[in-house]
DNA sequence: GCTGGATTTGGTGTATACAATAAATAGCAT
DNA sequence: ATGCTATTTATTGTATACACCAAATCCAGC
């Protein structure tokens, strides 16, 4: 089966992936769409924290040759997603318990901070946009796919940040929910999901009459309720902690 | 000349930088430094806004690879501080007046949300640091070393934000930090500094007394000086505007 | 003399080959 | 039998070669 040294001249045609690729594509978009797999993938915890990314493996799933693969792996070090250890490889990153209270304190502060614009620029075609994603997040929760309502969870979160009109804000809200993602992985309950059902569709509410201080302090209330859902328990898998265990 | 090709087991002694390297650094302690050189030249201005990073150059110059230089181009990239075009190569990032407004936006709302915090955790030991960091932008801007005097006042407001504890706003701060640098490289005044001479240390004043509100107010307003002292305009270099010119 | 197209050239995108290192394993000695 | 050391193996780090695209140049035609 190891046919993977055939040296054809064109790139090899990615043997199918989820979706049929329209073959040629840039190139450059190739490589934003594996890394869009990847990371979807982490943030669904179909990679779990811890699992080693070889490059080798990655280049032959993917098609590409290490080097784009480094590229993005790279890129995922950089948002946090991925480990990078000199010259371990790169492992999904599990996040620790401080990592966690950043991240959520972060949220705290710049998406509430955010609301009061957000509410300033709403419109209805944003409002009913928004309502569709909220949709969309409990049918998923519904239909038992939690990974992926996490995932759409923090999409609706993402969106709303861009709609307060500032890219950089957006950005950075943009890498605390992916990483929230991978948190609410580690340390959430099997069966209590993150953002309560209708959270999200009470916040549009707010926004929509133009409520800003309202929907921040709901805004609040909400992230203060995720974070608080989560079970902060590090289990060290390393170093069994012997010492502790009969009573050192 | 062109030795290059000699394949010699040891990487090569690449010729003498500026500074005399240990030679054999850990290869990714190199890749930091050049990493630092390239970004400092970029906040300082030397490396002007629009100028043009050719690999091979910066290859020739670092004594290593197109490979480690991409590398760190994809990180400046990710930190907005160079512009990557798909098949033109890389360029130092010129800032729109749109992004600066974003800029400085995120830091009134992440710094200014700070400061309490920081006044929570500041020391003796802090203030002791900080107050030399202010000393030495002062005299930087005394001897006429403005761009250096631009970057120690980014290194003041970055280390401020890590004293929070709050590591992933740090990293934001650190990130707005350096791409305000630029923004003051090209709409600032030559003559005229952002931050005003004494505002640092008043700053560390309020933060050593945990006066965290009227530190976080005094920010506030540190912050929208230094904005308001930018001339907004975009001179457009590319296609001068015929339109306009000739009344059209 | 100027415009339009073909050719050349400079520079990036990608793959691959090779070197180096850390983990795993086996062998040896105590 | 156990612990230490040497060899092997698996995987990353780096450089370089080659392909490809875009812009600049040059030539021809009008």
């Amino acid at each position: 089966m190891s046919d993977t040294q055939a040296p054809e001249k064109r790139r090899a045609p990615v043997k199918e992936g989820k979706e049929s690729k329209k073959e040629s594509k840039e190139g450059d978009e190739r490589h934003e769409a594996i890394y869009r797999a990847v990371s979807d993938a982490i943030v669904e915890q179909r990679l779990k924290p811890g699992a080693r990314l070889r490059e080798d493996a990655l280049a032959d799933v993917f098609g590409i040759s290490r080097t784009g693969i480094r590229k993005i792996l790279q890129r995922l070090a950089l948002e946090q997603l991925v480990t990078l250890t000199p010259r371990r490889g790169a492992s999904v990153t599990r996040p620790t318990a401080d990592e966690a209270k950043d991240v959520f304190d972060a949220r705290q502060l710049i998406e509430c901070g955010l609301m009061p614009d957000v509410a300033r620029r709403m419109g209805e075609k944003e409002a009913a946009e928004l309502r569709e994603m909220a949709r969309q997040e409990r049918q998923a929760l519904r239909s038992g796919q939690q990974s992926v309502a996490i995932r759409l969870s923090a999409d609706f979160h993402v969106r709303l940040a861009q709609l307060s009109g500032n890219a950089t804000l957006a950005e950075f809200v943009e890498r605390l929910c992916s990483r929230s993602s991978l948190i609410l992985a580690v340390y959430g309950h099997p069966g209590h999901l993150g953002c309560e059902s209708h959270d999200h569709d009470d916040l549009i509410g707010y926004l929509e009459t133009g409520n800003g201080e309202r929907a921040k302090a709901f805004m609040s209330r909400h992230l203060k309720a995720i974070e608080a859902s989560l079970s902060m328990v590090e289990e060290e898998e390393s170093a069994p902690d012997l010492q502790q265990i009969f009573g050192g």
